[in-house]
DNA sequence: TAGTATAACTAACATTTGTTACCAGTTAGT
DNA sequence: ACTAACTGGTAACAAATGTTAGTTATACTA
């Protein structure tokens, strides 16, 4: 019992979560009702509360299983014995594959976080101070061994994260170029700017 | 009492929308209720609408105020007798000094559009649109003359446009660089990313 | 001084919101 | 077969929402 509640609660979970994530996406937390929501599940408003316990643990879900996967990464990259803009292209390029194919969960996670109450919103704050300040690490040492050229690297961050979020764009696109040329024309771009000649 | 209508009217009004800015960059549209709005505005709910017609009005005025001067300057741009990376260097920083100087009002406007309503919300996905091309096939000219790098124009228009809306970090930041530091980070990085060698 | 437009207020409205209490049918393990 | 968990539904809630109606005090114009 025990067992077989964990799956099937988790598996109904997952998809109130997947289903959240898109209508998040499309017209944001606030605007989007647990009714909404109800009616994209296909069940009543209230049955929700058979899996989830507020519509602010759902936010929460989103946001730290993303926050999460970013951090992991950042610290296997960082770990490697590789060149700071190899590192740096590492990271750009885990982002872009990130909004290419989990665009849903990505995209709100980066949006709507704001949403987020107290001991979350404090966390995730701290997580994406963290996480930029790491980056830019990488990037200062970059520049220190003449590799990247001498840029203020909090800047260098700030446009490379929010380049990767304009994703949303592209994937609202009718004409596609697919997500490898996407990627690569990104880097050639953003690595391009970033790159000591 | 028709002048001094006129001008009391609108220095209100405008009162109001310059608030409701910095509201709905801070909190979102639809998490800005107007009871919200009247406490900062330091007036009871029922009372700004002796100003406003709606809720949805506020956030249309801001965002047709917005769309009308980036595409104006563009206009302004795209006659002048300069190169196409020239003239990519002059949109961006224009971007980048309305997003440094008026913060507020095209934060919004870039962010919440999407909670306009129909006739408005058809015409500024239009205005969108069209503007975004505009950039593309700029920067498809500035490839054919060699003076940018093959890539693909859309792309590198999303990589520009929200690299920009990044300034938003930025303005939250606690050790600001100045404003015209950033700008000229900025450039060197995205026009430098995108120049050809 | 009388008259009028302005801009504030209070009270109230109809909806919509997130959420809870309670009940019923189905499923799975003993 | 019996029990317990799971998952759904109905009804209802208190609070919050955007907005309207009606009133009043102020201030400028004639």
């Amino acid at each position: 019992m025990a067992k077989i509640r964990q799956r099937k609660n988790s598996t109904r979970k997952e998809t109130i979560i997947e289903t959240a994530a898109r209508l998040f996406r499309e017209r944001g937390f606030s605007a989007t009702s647990m009714r909404d929501l109800a009616e994209q599940v296909g069940v009543e408003a209230a049955s929700l509360y058979n899996h989830i316990s507020s519509k602010a643990e759902i936010l929460q879900e989103l946001c730290f299983k993303v926050a999460n996967k970013f951090m992991s990464h950042i610290d296997k990259v960082d770990t490697e014995d590789i060149t700071a803009i190899k590192k740096i292209e590492a990271v750009l390029r885990f982002h872009i594959q990130q909004m290419v194919h989990h665009y849903e969960e990505v995209y709100v996670s980066d949006r709507e976080w704001k949403h987020l109450t107290d001991p979350y919103l404090s966390n995730i704050q701290t997580q994406r101070r963290v996480y930029r300040q790491r980056i830019a690490s990488i990037i200062e040492d970059g520049i220190r061994k003449n590799e990247i050229k001498k840029i203020d690297a909090p800047t260098a961050v700030l446009i490379m994260l929010h380049a990767v979020s304009g994703i949303e764009s592209w994937h609202r696109s009718k004409e596609k170029i697919s997500g490898e040329i996407l990627e690569e024309n990104m880097i050639t771009i953003l690595i391009g700017g970033l790159q000591n000649k």
